[in-house]
DNA sequence: GTATAAATAAAAATAACTTTCATTTACATG
DNA sequence: CATGTAAATGAAAGTTATTTTTATTTATAC
């Protein structure tokens, strides 16, 4: 991501860009994996010479809120987070070996509010969807492993 | 539940049937909402007489671990549990007023995991999914707050 | 009944976040 | 370009859900 196209989906947010934001936003972009606030912290801090971790957070919860960001899931229950170049509805393959994440577009889920309002008489409003398993590679090093 | 019936699921699982782990079962049995530990804790140390919020916690854990009861997604990243009789493959309509928690069986993604194997290369294991929105019963009273 | 491994209590510890408040900075405006 | 202002950040302290530890108790197999 461009430093300038960075600051163009910050602005459009009615956030400032700052240096910090544009620096956590360029760690993430071009990032397969999932990676934690402290990861991104410990990633940027270097290139910034200095960055508290609660501006992380500050700012990781401020991406994720305007869906700049994906929270991504795990066992561990701490925060993940994702940036993913598909702005369309998707969701995401994770990989529990290597934390690479996959986007993908099937949803399934289509007619599923449909069929939810009319046989509970509720309103879907919104729905968590995370795909897990082993990416490819990983797939392929387990087979290795197993032989 | 019966307390014979717990106990007989407990056994099955190579647990021993304590009157915690009955207590526990019977607060979430029957259970229409889905409760935090501390909720579950404050509801049966009523009965019990005494018992400590850490093996709330750690018989919360083995009986999700053991797929007795599931695991609940929330926005405040608090774990929170739910005991559903059905025993299929499933998933929840979560109620974000009032906690209501509804079974549903049609999943949508029974082909899913075999499209991502075979675009991605990678194996799927496990998925997650939840419905959130209204309830019936919120969904109405929400209409008549609007009017 | 008794031995034994499993379960629990109680207290302390952990760690992931959050809050607070004083200081700094982006940027709209003149 | 200067500058006022709200927004953003740093630093330190605080919160709280959850976990760990270790000594004691208890379910259950024999």
């Amino acid at each position: 991501m461009e430093r300038e196209q960075g600051a163009l989906i910050l602005r459009r947010l009615g956030l400032k860009a700052t240096p910090r934001r544009l620096e956590v936003m360029q760690c993430l972009v071009g990032e397969r994996m999932y990676l934690s606030a402290d990861e991104v912290w410990n990633r940027i801090r270097v290139r910034l010479g200095s960055i508290g971790l609660p501006t992380v957070y500050r700012i990781l919860d401020e991406l994720a809120e305007a869906r700049v960001i994906t929270r991504i899931f795990s066992a561990d229950r701490k925060q993940y987070f994702f940036m993913c170049a598909n702005q369309e509805h998707h969701h995401h393959f994770v990989c529990d070996s290597c934390r690479r994440v996959v986007d993908f577009a099937q949803c399934g889920l289509e007619g599923l509010a449909g069929e939810i309002a009319s046989s509970t008489g509720g309103r879907v409003l919104s729905h968590i969807l995370q795909v897990n398993g082993l990416c490819a590679e990983c797939s392929r090093t387990e087979s290795e492993v197993a032989r």
